[in-house]
DNA sequence: TACTACGTGTGATTTATCTCACAATAATTC
DNA sequence: GAATTATTGTGAGATAAATCACACGTAGTA
């Protein structure tokens, strides 16, 4: 089939990496309890706001359920997607625990159940737990990675090569295998994508003719299903060999 | 004159911001000294790695003196520099305290002297100290907000958008008040330029060519002086209200 | 049903950026 | 200081991507 064996392996029926690689596993099952411990579920509705840009950091968020997106919008109304998150992932932003501000927006685009974490909770946590500091260190440098694997993609290959990219880094997080290959488990319009990679929706909606076109992708009820990944590999010059770890390549 | 009073305050004859928010402003006095402990220092001849992509991630490098590029290099042999680090900068990348890659190489562009830590010993000392452990996070905290300002930067206002963000950046990292201006105290080529912000050699010429022409900046001595901030400013839309907290505005 | 709102698809045109080619200046080396 | 090598500067043309304009679909709903 389209999708080899390997790129079966790597996810299961049921879930996405992004449930491998939450926050949780990279904490240890005492401190998972810990993080539980000062944790209060709150329902938000999709297009409510965990918090807006300027806003000062005082929560941070675990995702229960639900999508959000991190959002950075200019004065003349374009809007940037910075990242999409889900269960498992945790939203947090601050240099540091002294007072500061959000530099972007959190707008939830799939209802979502929340679990709102105090900064000072947390900080007291780490402070009196040494190895729940490392795990969250680790988990920190982690997203650090991330952002610099991301953004790294985006600048490098034009707008191709970004949109392959970020669908890679979809089927990572958002994939599901079916026969056809690997669906993509999220409605996301044009415009969406455009926001995520710089580019114009009319631009998206070009290149994703192409794609059809050449039979890497296609689309059934509004979801995207990847069915040549390497084709979408060789657009953005994702390495064969060393590959990278599968744990930066996500959203 | 075209620097303006809160420009000129900004920054001090001697220093440059970098010095002032490197890492050892987060960290108190009793852990400076912690860190110093475990720190051996090391000669690098300009033009030597520090690191190659795909090394293992056994050390940090504390950068003492001279400056440090970190840079990814596709196959074809296209380069991206993705920050360029001085006096009081850490340099390290792990997704936390387990066996892990390199993803880009850090390349000495200024005979450097370098604080070399070992991770295991970082890893104790973190672990110990809590307080320690929570302003390190701090200071992950805001090396992360800083990669995601910048690739924003890159991706949003078009190339001379990104070659602006760019150059306020160096001068807030590199800059030294001068009589015509802010003087960004480091040599760069244009092709180095151009490798910072994803576009040709060629391009950055042009542009430069351009920015003199404004009257926006000049060049004495193959370095660049800034003499319009605000010009600068306006062509990636750098925020007047609220001002984007000056520590995250650095390369 | 048919109306409305929102999203998609596509041509034509303009603008931004890269590419190629080569001349003109520094900066280094012998 | 002549020769060599790196860097800058610039034109002309090719490509990539944005912009503008509008037709077409589709889903919800009155």
């Amino acid at each position: 089939m389209a999708v080899n064996q390997m790129e079966l392996a790597a996810m299961t029926k049921s879930s996405s990496l992004t449930e491998k690689y939450g926050i949780c596993k990279f904490i240890s099952e005492d401190n998972n309890r810990r993080l539980n411990s000062i944790m209060y579920p709150k329902k938000f509705a999709a297009d409510s706001y965990l918090f807006w840009d300027g806003d000062e950091t005082e929560y941070l968020y675990y995702v229960l359920t639900g999508r959000v997106k991190l959002v950075k919008s200019t004065e003349e109304g374009k809007d940037m997607v910075m990242s999409i998150l889900q269960k498992g992932d945790l939203i947090m932003e601050m240099d540091g625990f002294q007072v500061s501000l959000h530099n972007f927006s959190a707008v939830v685009i799939e209802d979502a159940e929340i679990g709102v974490i105090q900064k000072k909770d947390l900080e007291l946590l780490l402070q009196r737990h040494g190895d729940f500091a490392l795990e969250f260190m680790s988990w920190m440098g982690l997203m650090h990675r991330i952002t610099q694997s991301k953004f790294r993609d985006l600048l490098m290959y034009g707008k191709p090569g970004a949109l392959s990219s970020t669908l890679i880094r979809m089927c990572n997080s958002f994939g599901v295998a079916c026969e056809a290959g690997i669906r993509l488990n999220i409605k996301l319009t044009n415009t969406e994508l455009a926001e995520i990679i710089g580019a114009t929706r009319e631009s998206v909606n070009r290149m994703l003719s192409e794609l059809k076109a050449e039979g890497t992708i296609t689309v059934k009820n509004g979801q995207i299903i990847v069915q040549r990944l390497s084709n979408l590999k060789e657009k953005c010059n994702c390495p064969t060999f060393p590959v990278c770890p599968l744990e930066i390549c996500r959203m």
